[in-house]
DNA sequence: AGATATTTGTTCGTATGTATT
DNA sequence: TAATACATACGAACAAATATC
């Protein structure tokens, strides 16, 4: 009752990660990706079952169960338990890969100077992306967001809610790279930053009236200069504040 | 003769997962990232053994089995048989996170332009930063693997040595946000992009000379500008000849 | 070089949990 | 409620790798 196409027990990719050093189930993590790729699995799509698989792939239960494992750190498949149930395809989330990406920069920890860097380099494109591809209702939304940058009184509520606007900036573009990369940016942070003193927010400089004017002008060099406005401005105060970047992993989020 | 403050059964991280509706393996693997943080483990440190793991975890073999697994898959600890053996501590490298992210852009996958449009936002940025930092030995290094960018007749030779070159100089970048971001985008418009014809190199413009001179120079500009000249020619080069993103993975190369 | 001890890696039988019918 | 189909967890035995003497 095999698949025409099964993921086989000698194909090219277990080879190769075998040559490479990498463990068994690694290995046979890398033959069922290919076999994804082959198969053309879409998210929703469902794996063989174990017991196929066991035999398939000429190995037992716990080893099986590790490659599992693999693919479920990487983000690729969820599994169910009862009948129907089993290993499904789910597309990769922007959450679950901001941890796995943190990790990296926990052992190649950036300054607090990298991390504004970065943000200079990329959130003007963001905004004036966004002035060009977001649509009315969408600036509307955003627009909500923005309120409570100025009226918190609270400076930790502030925070958030400047973290909150960032996420949902990023989140409305529709390059998926600079979605991700600037929500993670955000991320770090908001999360990873900490500051032995108060820091005082860019927010009473009216920056945010000045970005959703552009967007809803359509002016992406407006856009653009706005957020370079609060973003040098936040930087000097940050770095006047002696901010550091932490050194802790990005905490997981809810799913589903 | 476990160790004083070994991961314990309950500890905080732990009752967050299992509530989030993470797996048990996951979620023990989330108190050894705590444990780690804790302990302010290094790489090379070692958890500890899976006997005692086991034991202090409460959890069978094969569950623990899966928890290093998926530590493993992360990129945090590497594991060694044998009298002294166990797991131990690894700093994530580059190209294990460049593997992890590039699953997520396999489901939201992105457009050439979307690339293009990354690339200009940072690499700018990155020969800006590479003139101000650089020393002499390392431009003249790069300036080695500059070379058979223009010599090359081959043209599948050239884009090798064009992927390698934009490696090369990412690599170059103090800041570690940067240098992933760069690496990142040269793998993937090297390793991900296909034309269906051939695509006119932008080398024979002279902006790999022009690129070098400024960095020699420590002209941030001029390095921002020789490579926006490139950039721009090279962009416009894939679009015409029709280049599109491939829906593979990103391959995973020799480690250690 | 070879024997031995230590530690991870793999297998399998069994029992339990969970969702569907 | 009961039966079924599936993943999940456990434990014991054995295999393979590697350091030490």
């Amino acid at each position: 009752m095999t698949s025409p196409s099964a993921p086989s027990r000698r194909s090219p990719a277990r080879r190769r990660a075998v040559a490479r050093g990498l463990s068994r189930p690694q290995a046979i993590a890398e033959t069922l990706k290919d076999w994804i790729v082959e198969q053309d699995l879409a998210p929703g799509d469902r794996l063989p079952q174990e017991a196929q698989l066991i035999t398939v792939l000429g190995a037992s239960k716990g080893t099986v169960r590790e490659a599992l494992r693999v693919l479920e750190t990487q983000g690729l498949i969820r599994t169910r338990t009862g009948p129907g149930g089993g290993a499904f395809i789910t597309p990769v989330d922007g959450d679950h890969a901001a941890l796995l990406l943190a990790n990296l920069f926990f052992f190649e920890r950036p300054e607090l100077a990298d991390l504004l860097q970065m943000r200079r380099a990329l959130m003007p494109a963001l905004a004036a992306a966004l002035a060009q591809t977001l649509e009315p209702a969408d600036i509307e939304a955003l627009a909500g967001t923005a309120a409570p940058l100025a009226n918190s009184k609270d400076p930790e509520a502030r925070r958030a809610a400047a973290l909150a606007f960032d996420e949902a900036l990023a989140a409305g573009a529709t390059n998926p790279l600079l979605r991700f990369a600037c929500g993670f940016l955000a991320r770090m942070l908001g999360e990873l930053v900490d500051a032995p003193a108060a820091v005082p927010d860019a927010a009473g400089t009216g920056w945010p009236e000045a970005l959703i004017a552009a967007l809803r002008a359509r002016d992406a060099e407006g856009a653009a200069a706005a957020i370079e406005d609060r973003l040098d401005r936040e930087a000097a105060a940050l770095t006047a504040a002696g901010a550091v970047v932490a050194r802790r992993f990005l905490a997981a989020r809810a799913s589903r």
